[in-house]
DNA sequence: GCAAATCTTGACTGAACAACTGGAGTTTGT
DNA sequence: ACAAACTCCAGTTGTTCAGTCAAGATTTGC
């Protein structure tokens, strides 16, 4: 698993989001300014999670984006799928996206037995860390603040 | 981290001759054929290794590689190290290739926080494996045979 | 109804990387 | 000297990454 940029933005917005979450919408610009994310690069990474189903959008002069599920049933495991695709470092131990490797005998392959572990290694950080787990620990680690989008992640 | 076809043989052909440690040289050939890698793109990769110091070569007619270091002493995590790059799944929490990331406070970022966690699991593992206790995997997982050679990866 | 701010969609680009391929050169054993 | 092997450099093809741009659709305030 490798996170790109893409993938990290992503999860900054989202932050953002779950701070605010049952709030107002927030625009993109206003995500976009405080996280320091291209605008344009922002708006294509979030209607991609709209896609999956994890954003709602509004439109208009006072629209912007929310989280539609809520916080804790985000798991980072989740969002990473979406966004990165595969979280096993080879696509041959991977659950959600396997493909069959060049190796011979897929069974008794012993790169395969180590990289199985590795997966099961990631798999189980990132589906213990749901989007209310990294908000709690975004307060935790910055202290209270009054504004939510004050936040600096 | 993220396991290319690059990293992949490499570490296929590392067990070839690791299960081949203190006999002859294998020549390129020999393991393009066995585990059905470009011959020309193994070369390239055994080559590389060479230059890590993980591999030493003969050259000319009975010429091919050999392990130079012993395989107890070869773990997966330095020669996916030196193969793919970082082990972290972003570069501002790896130890051997740190990067400053684009968020606003390092010290305090959560995201950071899960991904040195992520991190932490994975260099665990491939510290532990080295290329002898995954030829002893091999061995295990494909019964004894008399040629070295003969074992499918 | 109109203007302004916002999201929506899709195409486009430039750089980097992955996975090879080719060819010329060098070393070595016989 | 010669052929088989490795070494080194260069180029190719295709894909992904990280954006950018343009044009369109939607909503709201006035």
């Amino acid at each position: 698993m490798k996170l790109s940029l893409r993938g990290e933005y992503a999860l900054r917005a989202l932050i953002v989001l779950g701070l605010n979450y049952e709030q107002d919408v927030v625009r993109i610009q206003t995500i976009s300014e405080q996280q320091n994310i291209p605008k344009r690069f922002l708006e294509q990474i979030l209607n991609d999670l709209r896609s999956a189903g994890i954003l709602e959008s509004k439109r208009g002069i006072a629209g912007g984006y929310r989280l539609k599920q809520s916080p804790d049933q985000i798991t980072l495991a989740s969002v990473i799928r979406y966004i990165e695709g595969p979280l096993a470092p080879v696509s041959c131990v991977s659950e959600n996206f396997y493909e069959r490797c060049s190796c011979p005998d897929e069974e008794r392959c012993a790169i395969r037995s180590i990289m199985k572990e590795v997966r099961e290694a990631i798999v189980r950080i990132l589906e213990g860390v749901t989007l209310s787990v990294l908000c709690d620990r975004v307060r935790t680690l910055q202290g209270v603040h009054s504004n939510p989008l004050d936040y600096v992640i």
